[in-house]
RNA sequence: GGGUCGUUAGCUCAGCCGGUUAGAGCACCUGACUUUUAAUCAGGGGGUCGCUGGUUCGAGUCCAGCACGACCCA
C-alpha cells in the first residue's frame, strides 16, 4: 500500500512488535461494558473521586493531548468514556507509549473513576493493554462519512461515524424483537421454509435462478412465503410465522431491494378483516414501543397510525380519484370514460386498465395508512372470491406514503377453485406474462386433504422500518444494500 | 429506459469568465503545553481534480462518450 497514512502506521506495528508489545494478542484482560462503569458512578459530583477501579475496553475514538496528560474517548458498542492519562500516574515510558496509540486503535484501561471539574466521568488510567492496530484513519471526527454511495459501500465506516445510521438498525432489530414478541404472544409459532424452491410461488414476480448440481435441477429464489408457510398450515400449525428475505429479479430504487425482508403470518379460522386488526395492532405496538408515538414525522410529513386506518375499496378509491367509475367492468366503455376526462389508457384486459388507473390516480395519494379492499379476482388468485360481488376478492393492501407495506386475504382455501385459479394464471403465463404465477400441484396436493379458512398477511419489514426510522430510501434500512459493483483501487 | 445534478487530499468541502506551483478544516508528522470536550498555539508532509478522448497556445474549469451515485419521470 503507497497511502503515508497507511505506511506510517504499518510502521508502528513493527516497532510496537520490536518493544515486544504484540499489536494483536488474542486474550482480552477482563472489562465491564462501558454503559455499566456510568450507570455505576452516574452520581458522583464534580471532582469527586469515586475510589473504585474499573476496566473498559473499546476502540479510542479521540485525544485531546496537552503535554504530559492527555484525554482520551473510548466507545464499545454500548458507550463512551474519558480516559485520563497522565505521566506521573503511568510514568514516562507508559505515557510516551499510550501517546503513540492512534484514533482508531482499540485499547483495555484499568484505574480510578472519578468525574472532572467540566462534569464528565473518567477514567484516570493506572495502565492500559494494546489489543487491536488500526492501519487506516476514520472518516472525519466531526462531519462523519457523509458521502452516500460511501455509507453504503462502507457500511462499517458509516456505523462507526454516524449516529443515526446506528440508530436505524437498532430500531430495525427492536422492531423484528417486537414483531416476535407480539406473534408469540397471541400463539404464533415461527417456522423456516426452503428459499430454494423448484416452483417460485405465492406472488407475481420474476425470480432468480439458480442451479442444484447433483440434483441436476434450476431451483429459484423464493419470492414469496406463502405456499409453503399454506403447508404447514394445512399441517395443523394453525398459526404461523415466517421473517425472511425474499427475492425478486426486478428493479433497484429508493422502495425496491432485490433481497427484502418479509413477515408472512397464517392465521386459521380468520379472515382478512381480522388480519386488518391485527396489523392495526401491531404496527401501533412498533410505533408506541419504537418512536413513543402512534403520530409521527416522516420526511416532513406528519402519519398518523392511531387506529382504526382507513378503509376504501379499489374500484371506490379508482372512482373518487378519478372519476371513472368501473364497476361495470366493460373494458370498451371504461377506455370510452377515461378518454371523456383526457385520459388515454393501455389496450389490456380489465385487470391490467385497473392496475393502470390505480397507480396513476390513488397511490401517490395515499399518505395517511389506507386500506384499499376488495381487488380484482384475476390479480388475486391465492385470494377467496367475495360473497355476492361478482369478481372481487377479500383482499386488501395497506399503503403508506404511496408505499405497500401490507397484503393480506381471506385465503382460498377451495382446492377446485384454486386448480382453476392456477390455469388462468397459466394462461396468461402462456400469453407473455412471466409474472404469472405456476401451477404447483404439490400445493394443490396438500390443500385437496383440508384447508381450514385462513386470514393470512405479508409485510414489508425493510419499508416498515423506513416508517419507524424516518429513512428516505430502503437502502437506509438495510446494512448492506444492492450497489453496482465498482472496481476500487 | 429518459431527464437533471454530482464525482477535487484518508474524511468534509472551496476553486470566479479557461491562465503562475490546485486551496481550507479535520486527520497525519514535528515542537510547546498536566482538567480537556471539534482542546489550543507554531511549523510541516500529503493530489491520476472519477475514467477515456476532444477543443485550445493553455483544461480541475469547455465539449463528447463511459463508470458510479443522488433526485425526478416512465
Amino acid at each position: 500500500m503507497s497511502d503515508p497514512l497507511v505506511r506510517a502506521r504499518l510502521e508502528k506495528i513493527d516497532a510496537l512488535r520490536a518493544e515486544g508489545v504484540d499489536p494483536f494478542p488474542a486474550r482480552v484482560p477482563a472489562s465491564e461494558r462501558i454503559d455499566e462503569v456510568l450507570r455505576r458512578h452516574g452520581n458522583l459530583a464534580a471532582e469527586e473521586h469515586s475510589g473504585a477501579r474499573a476496566a473498559v475496553a473499546g476502540r479510542l475514538m479521540a485525544r485531546r493531548q496537552m503535554g504530559k496528560a492527555s484525554f482520551l474517548d473510548l466507545r464499545d458498542g454500548s458507550g463512551k468514556i474519558q480516559i485520563h492519562a497522565a505521566a506521573d500516574r503511568l510514568g514516562d515510558a507508559a505515557y510516551g507509549r499510550i501517546c503513540d496509540v492512534d484514533v482508531g486503535d482499540f485499547l483495555h484501561v484499568v484505574g480510578e473513576v472519578f468525574r472532572t471539574k467540566r462534569g464528565e466521568l473518567t477514567v484516570a488510567a493506572e495502565s492500559f493493554t494494546f489489543l487491536a492496530k488500526a492501519i487506516r484513519p476514520l472518516p472525519e471526527k466531526w462531519h462523519g462519512l457523509k458521502d452516500v454511495e460511501l455509507r453504503h459501500r462502507h457500511r462499517s465506516l458509516d456505523l462507526i461515524s454516524n449516529d443515526e445510521s446506528r440508530a436505524t438498525f437498532v430500531r430495525r432489530a427492536r422492531m423484528l424483537s417486537i414483531v416476535r414478541r407480539v406473534l408469540d404472544e397471541r400463539g404464533f409459532m415461527e417456522v423456516e421454509t426452503p428459499i430454494l424452491q423448484p416452483i417460485p410461488g405465492g406472488a407475481s414476480a420474476r425470480p432468480f435462478v439458480t442451479h442444484h448440481n447433483v440434483l441436476d435441477a434450476d431451483l429459484y429464489l423464493r419470492i414469496a412465503l406463502e405456499l409453503y408457510l399454506k403447508r404447514v398450515l394445512i399441517g395443523g400449525i394453525d398459526r404461523v410465522y415466517e421473517i425472511s428475505k425474499c427475492f425478486r429479479n426486478e428493479g433497484i430504487s429508493t422502495e425496491h431491494n432485490p433481497e427484502f425482508t418479509m413477515l408472512e403470518l397464517y392465521q386459521a379460522y380468520a379472515d382478512y378483516g381480522d388480519m386488518m386488526s391485527l396489523v392495526e395492532d401491531l404496527v401501533g405496538t412498533l410505533f408506541r414501543e419504537i418512536v413513543g408515538s402512534t403520530v409521527v414525522d416522516y420526511q416532513g410529513k406528519q402519519l398518523d397510525f392511531t387506529p382504526p386506518w382507513r378503509r376504501v375499496s379499489m374500484l371506490g378509491a379508482i372512482a373518487e380519484a378519478s372519476g371513472i367509475d368501473l364497476s361495470d367492468r366493460d373494458v370498451a366503455a371504461i377506455r370510452r370514460r377515461a378518454k371523456a376526462k383526457g385520459v388515454d389508457l393501455p389496450e389490456g384486459p380489465f385487470p391490467k386498465l385497473v392496475d393502470e388507473l390505480f397507480d396513476r390516480f390513488v397511490e401517490p395519494g395515499l399518505v395517511q395508512p389506507t386500506f384499499i379492499t376488495d381487488y380484482p379476482v384475476e390479480i388475486s388468485p391465492l385470494a377467496k372470491s367475495k360473497a355476492g360481488e361478482e369478481g372481487l376478492t377479500e383482499r386488501f393492501e395497506l399503503f403508506v406514503v404511496g408505499m405497500e407495506i401490507a397484503n393480506a386475504f381471506s385465503e382460498l382455501n377451495d382446492p377446485v377453485d384454486q386448480r382453476k385459479r392456477f390455469e388462468d394464471q397459466e394462461r396468461l403465463r402462456a400469453g407473455g406474462d412471466d409474472e404469472a404465477q405456476r401451477i404447483d400441484e404439490d400445493f394443490l396436493f396438500a390443500m385437496e386433504h383440508g384447508m381450514p379458512p385462513t386470514g393470512g398477511m405479508g409485510v414489508g419489514l425493510d419499508r416498515l422500518t423506513m416508517l419507524l426510522s424516518n429513512s428516505a430510501s430502503i437502502r437506509d434500512v438495510i446494512l448492506f444494500p444492492a450497489l453496482r459493483r465498482k472496481d476500487e483501487a
